[in-house]
RNA sequence: CGCGGGGUAGAGCAGCUUGGUAGCUCGUCAGGCUCAUAACCUGAAGGUCGUUGGUUCAAAUCCAUCCCCCGCAACCA
């Protein structure tokens, strides 16, 4: 049993959640989930990101406070993960008096360690996207991110982060596995061979920040602001040795593309300027298009995770999205292909696997099935099957191809409903009813063990099918998985996806 | 010579790191079954893996050239 620290981003509260953000949280549920499964010790946590200048901005434009703001939006990421049925062990935001003590011990123990300097900082600023540019940087006058610039001198506390390229560089030496995809790693490898500069580290223009200790007049930086909340959530700074606790040495950053980046360059050398060690590993993911075109307010294609589901719940949600997209490319959303698995696995293959297999057991068996005395050799080709499937999902998920795990489970119900048609047996009842009820018996248990397989994605009904089936059972997958006891007996069966059958209804929908 | 991603059966994708008779889902066609959510099972058709050249006994997979498509205002995983 080893311990796990998983986390999301903690996202920027300037608009109401879509799909993508949907997409990390459900990624790192169900590799929470899993590793839970497992028996290990895993913590998994998310928040929100809520101060900075663009908030602010916000904020004025709606009329309203800051903390307003923040509080409304913020709430509407909350409000998600029961919706999406994640399995969250805390929820932090950054405006929370914890993270702002994190925050300003993390800020001295930086200037004690003799990486933060006042200097003051001249140049062309984008203020959209908060960041400095050299004139020679320009592009047609605008910034290399495209916002607008404007001259501006200010003081400004900087970290030494060129002190940190040739540590870096020596660390990613050391964990060559520490951003995945290898991509990913190669663009930071190159961006770090290109120099680092010093990192401006605090802002004088606004006001909605942590202030800097000793200096309130600057608050500070919103990145290292936001990065810090994996230490608040870990208890950080009572939890002053942090090298020497369970989980800090095993945390996991699942993140978008576009942030890889701050974690895997400016966190660990932040990190490594306190003495305290970096992560285990940046797990990058990619993005996903709406009907073939990237997500945009403007072009009104933003998926609602909300929306979907209410209309197919959030078990065929999450299926849809780690099954959909290969990890770490970008992919497509669509209503068509979302019901085209849906209706494909989740309804054909898997939900009417379990209803003809247990409504079979339920009228021709009383409900009841005990288990067979002894096994024919296909009943052991089967069943040796099933569990070679299961020693192969488990390295599939610890190497993120959650894609490839969900094809591997789909083959595992193929090979249920395919002994069930060649063992037929409705053929049986009258002639061999005994064979017919161990036929049964090792259906079920299969389909038990399938369950499992499937329970980090789709919880909820992976429930209410162990319920269907005679659990509580233990959430824990194991090599040698059976049914606890020798008989099954059945609670009332039910069809846990029925299929979708008419698209056309579906923009009934309200907006949430 | 801008950067990045991609071009594999009708559609959508995997495989490419660690070269060795091309795989998945859907769709199509032909059978079968009747326990089941008109679901399930079997079989078949369909691809010279964008181009050209190179390395090799062998290339979708490595190298080089070229062609084509997508993203690169903002928001943001």
């Amino acid at each position: 049993m080893s311990k796990l620290y998983i986390t999301t981003p903690i996202y920027y509260v300037n608009a109401k959640p879509h799909i993508g953000h949907a997409y990390t949280t459900v990624v790192c549920d169900v590799f929470a989930r899993f590793n839970r499964m497992l028996g290990n010790d895993v913590k998994f946590t998310t928040g929100t990101d809520e101060h900075g200048k663009k908030v602010e901005q916000s904020a004025i434009k709606a009329g309203i406070s800051p903390q307003e703001f923040t509080d409304n939006i913020s709430k509407l990421f909350r409000d998600l993960l029961p919706v999406l049925n994640i399995s969250n062990d805390d929820f932090i935001r950054t405006t929370e008096p914890r993270h702002q003590k994190t925050v300003q011990h993390f800020w001295k123990k930086l200037k004690d360690a003799g990486y933060i300097y006042l200097g003051e900082y001249s140049g062309w600023y984008d203020m959209r996207n908060e960041a400095y540019f050299a004139e020679d940087e320009l592009v047609d006058g605008k910034s290399p991110l495209g916002g607008e610039v404007q001259y501006m001198t200010e003081p400004c506390y900087f970290f030494k982060l060129s002190a940190f390229q040739d540590k870096l560089l020596e660390f990613y030496d050391n964990n060559p596995d520490f951003v995945y995809p290898a991509q990913r790693k190669n663009e930071m490898l190159s961006f770090i061979k290109q120099g680092l500069r010093d990192l401006a580290i605090s802002r004088t223009t606004f006001s909605w920040g942590i202030p800097v200790p000793d200096d309130p007049k600057h608050v500070v930086y919103v990145w290292l602001d936001a990065l810090t909340n994996y230490l608040t959530l870990n208890g950080y700074p009572e939890n002053e040795d942090q090298n020497n606790d369970g989980y800090w040495n095993s945390v996991i950053h699942f993140v978008g593309k576009e942030i890889v980046k701050f974690h895997s360059i400016y966190w660990v050398a932040f990190l490594m300027a306190v003495g305290i060690k970096p992560p285990r590993q940046i797990v990058s993911h990619g993005w996903w298009l709406s009907e073939g075109e990237k997500m945009s307010k403007s072009l009104g294609n933003v998926q609602d995770p909300y929306k979907y589901c209410k209309l197919f719940g959030s078990d065929a949600l999450r299926y849809y999205l780690l099954r959909e997209l290969t990890f770490g490319s970008d992919g497509n959303f669509t209503l068509d292909s979302f019901v085209q698995r849906y209706n494909a696995v989740l309804a054909n293959a898997y939900g009417n696997l379990c209803n003809r297999v247990l409504s079979f057991i339920q009228k021709r068996c009383k409900g009841t099935v005990s288990r067979p005395s002894e096994l024919l050799s296909d009943d052991e080709k089967f069943i040796t099957e099933i569990d070679s499937g299961i020693a192969q999902i488990v390295p599939l998920v610890m190497q993120y191809n959650f894609s490839k795990y969900l094809e591997k489970v789909e083959q595992m119900i193929a090979l249920a409903n395919q002994y069930v048609d060649f063992q037929k047996p409705w053929g049986l009842k009258d002639s061999s009813p005994k064979r017919m009820q161990d036929i049964l018996f090792i259906l079920a248990e299969q389909i038990f063990k399938i369950t499992k397989c499937l329970y980090p994605v789709i919880p909820n009904s992976a429930q209410k099918l162990l319920h269907q089936i005679g659990a509580p059972y233990e959430l824990r997958l194991d090599q040698n998985e059976t049914i606890p006891g020798d008989v099954i007996v059945l609670n009332d069966v039910a069809p846990l996806f029925p299929r979708i059958e008419d698209t056309a209804t579906l923009d009934v929908y309200e907006e949430h």
